[in-house]
DNA sequence: AAAATATAGATAAAAAAATATCGATACCCT
DNA sequence: AGGGTATCGATATTTTTTTATCTATATTTT
């Protein structure tokens, strides 16, 4: 019914980061981690650590640490980011420009198959090797496609307008970076990424921080 | 000494979607507003929204709702948003152009007043009218015009470097966009933006959404 | 005017997340 | 080999966040 909570969204939310860091160590040559070692690198607590590893299902070994290898797999499942997950992007403005270059989603099972817009100077160009089609292909072309995900970056005014031809193309798992709170039938999920949100932490952080010395 | 923590977070980051709509509102020229709508707007249960505004101080009148203009005020002074923050931006890349071209942030106080990067291509171009001014010249121009926030948008590899220049003109407050956990003496504070994390709660709400159906 | 409805605030309860404690296991160093 | 140290897993506790309930106040409808 679409409005079922996601538990354990502060674990889920590091667990790319606990990919990332464990990657970069096995590229090092180490095979296990301990809980301490993550917990510094992150500014968190080992117990922290601990309580989200557990929720892969991974065992580490009392008096050694965890198999990096394991841990890699197990987060990936967790996660479900062992198949590829094939996306659209729609908007190849200035944000979803940046999107498009970015090496990190590779990391993530995420693969930007095509761009859509609606500027007729942008239709047909290449970004990073990804072709930018007209907006009014998208809902055929994602149905043929059988893409599920749609990357969200027009303007916001033409956001609720996007959404629906995304829905319409049976897309069913929308990356909403519009200020926009979209309107889409309980099937369809969506993920809103307010950079404010980070901005609004930051200030406060700041603002805290200078009361106190 | 850098490790209080930042308590109601989520409370937090919710505010800058109350402002966005609130604005948006008042620009609608309404000047009440009942958390029953806010809520809709933002799929929240009324309650949480009256829990986060009681932490800006603000009173409602039952049976009525809050006046909009007092709420924006109040959420601007809780963020301290009120006197806007001079920024830098480190790594003009494609991330970095992005943000620089994000008219977003007049709304939240931030203004990005120049920036930095290492590649001599770049050095001495304007991007949205702020000039981009090579790397060496930070700790010199931000101890001068005492900014106190730096923007990090450069590769992974050299963070950490840009982090210590950052450090070393002054600046106390950085939001952080690369993968890589900084380390900064106690009184700086780090907000990391972690676009993964985001993809990470989608996988997994697509993922229950599909077992469930 | 009375009844029905919508609302915020205060307080309480429940749920979720973070943290602590402790025993068992492994490793390291002398 | 033995003592010290690091580690995990299980369980318990504490703290934080979310949700519920109930009352008083305002508005709308009849
Ligand atoms: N730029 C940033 O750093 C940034 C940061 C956070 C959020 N955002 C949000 O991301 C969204 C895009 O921002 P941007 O800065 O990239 O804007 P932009 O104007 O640079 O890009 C928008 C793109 O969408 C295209 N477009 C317009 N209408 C369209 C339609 N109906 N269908 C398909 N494409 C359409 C435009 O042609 C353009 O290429 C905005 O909602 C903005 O608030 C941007
Ligand atoms: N592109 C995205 O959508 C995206 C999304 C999330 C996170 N990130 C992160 O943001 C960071 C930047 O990504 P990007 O895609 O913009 O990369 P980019 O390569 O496009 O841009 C990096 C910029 O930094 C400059 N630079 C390099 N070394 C420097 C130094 N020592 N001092 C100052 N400037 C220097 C480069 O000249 C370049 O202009 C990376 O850490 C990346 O992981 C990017």
């Amino acid at each position: 019914m679409g409005n079922k909570k996601v538990q354990k969204l502060p674990s889920i939310r590091r667990m790319p980061t606990y990919l990332h860091k464990l990657k970069q160590m096995r590229k090092n040559g180490l095979d296990t981690v301990s809980t301490t070692i993550m917990a510094r690198y992150m500014n968190l607590e080992p117990i922290v650590i601990r309580k989200d590893l557990e929720l892969t299902g991974v065992t580490g070994q009392p008096g050694v640490g965890y198999k990096i290898d394991e841990l890699i797999d197990a987060i990936k499942s967790f996660l479900n980011w062992h198949n590829t997950a094939e996306a659209v992007l729609i908007g190849a403005g200035s944000l979803g420009r940046a999107l498009l270059g970015y090496e990190g989603f590779e990391d993530y099972g995420l693969n930007i198959i095509a761009a859509f817009d609606a500027d007729p100077s942008k239709i047909g160009a290449e970004i990073n090797e990804r072709e930018v089609f007209d907006i009014n292909r998208l809902p055929e072309m994602t149905t043929r496609l059988q893409v599920n995900m749609g990357i969200l970056c027009v303007p916001n005014e033409f956001a609720q307008e996007a959404a629906d031809m995304m829905v319409e193309g049976g897309i069913n798992a929308i990356w909403n970076f519009t200020n926009v709170s979209l309107d889409v039938p309980d099937h369809v999920v969506v993920q809103r990424e307010v950079i404010a949100s980070g901005l609004a932490v930051l200030s406060v952080k700041l603002n805290q921080q200078m009361l106190t010395d």
